[in-house]
DNA sequence: CTTAATTAGGATAAATTTGTCCGAAATAAG
DNA sequence: CTTATTTCGGACAAATTTATCCTAATTAAG
């Protein structure tokens, strides 16, 4: 569904939300170690959400990435996914067609905008505060 | 969501029996012709769907591809895109993890328990016949 | 039997995604 | 100021997916 770059993305950023929950700060090294991601990809990818302005980053010792209390609420799983894997999986027709619409369908068409719809909707409307709280209180986990 | 494999499997295996319809035989650049496909990538993924028995082909001059009526109403759409990429995404972990469920889910886990069984019941329940009837009135088409 | 048309399948190449390495830049603290 | 720590970012490498090429095997028809 997700390509790994985006699966790894959205480990981190519910990992580095979570520490925010407790004002703490993590670093790249830790972050891969608890989502098991290699190190040097995961920071590519960290890279280009704090270029974005998804996540917060800070250089130097006491360094590592954060996010503000109020960007957790107004930051969507939505928004992760459209930053890595871009828009396709939200708009892009389920058999690759450059122009299938309602008007011109593909043969699946119909059968997709329900999936899509539900899709679109579950990951507009989850916030990163629920994801890192079901998180903090062990009711999720990251690992294996 | 689907690899181009799949894409390209899924278009062949309609056009297919689209043409199986009036009792007609495809030949492979026929359907590269028609869906918009490299021919010898199209060729690989035919014969894996023949191996499997997911479409009959036959060589030699007026050989080709077709499929019967009777199995226009088993095949599923789940059938191809299980035969070609896999269950993975019918019962992988939304993040990639190897153990995940709703013992000990992952942040997204229940989120997307719901999508799964919306696309995997749309998939299992959608015939070839339909969709490839739905080609052949010039309802829905497979190019561009 | 010969020929032509077609699928089968192995080998290889190109493109994309995933993963690694290493020096540069920034910065906290002594 | 110096040092240690951390992210940044370019270059490169490995793995996977996508695509191409070419020969073999099969088979319908003259």
């Amino acid at each position: 569904m997700f390509s790994k770059a985006c699966e790894y993305g959205i480990k981190a950023t519910i990992f580095i939300a979570q520490k925010s929950l407790h004002k703490t700060r993590v670093s790249l090294k830790e972050i891969a170690a608890e989502i098991g991601s290699p190190e040097a990809f995961t920071a590519k990818i960290l890279q280009s959400l704090a270029r974005n302005g998804l996540v917060e980053s800070h250089k130097g010792p006491t360094g590592g990435f954060e996010m503000d209390r109020a960007k957790m609420d107004t930051l969507k799983l939505y928004d992760i996914v459209n930053a890595i894997d871009g828009d396709n999986i939200f708009v892009g027709c389920g058999l690759g067609l450059k122009h299938c619409d309602a008007n011109k369908p593909c043969p699946v068409h119909d059968k997709f905008v329900g999936i899509r719809e539900n899709l679109t909707h579950m990951l507009k409307s989850t916030t990163m505060y629920e994801l890192a709280s079901g998180l903090d209180i062990g009711l999720t986990q990251l690992k294996r």
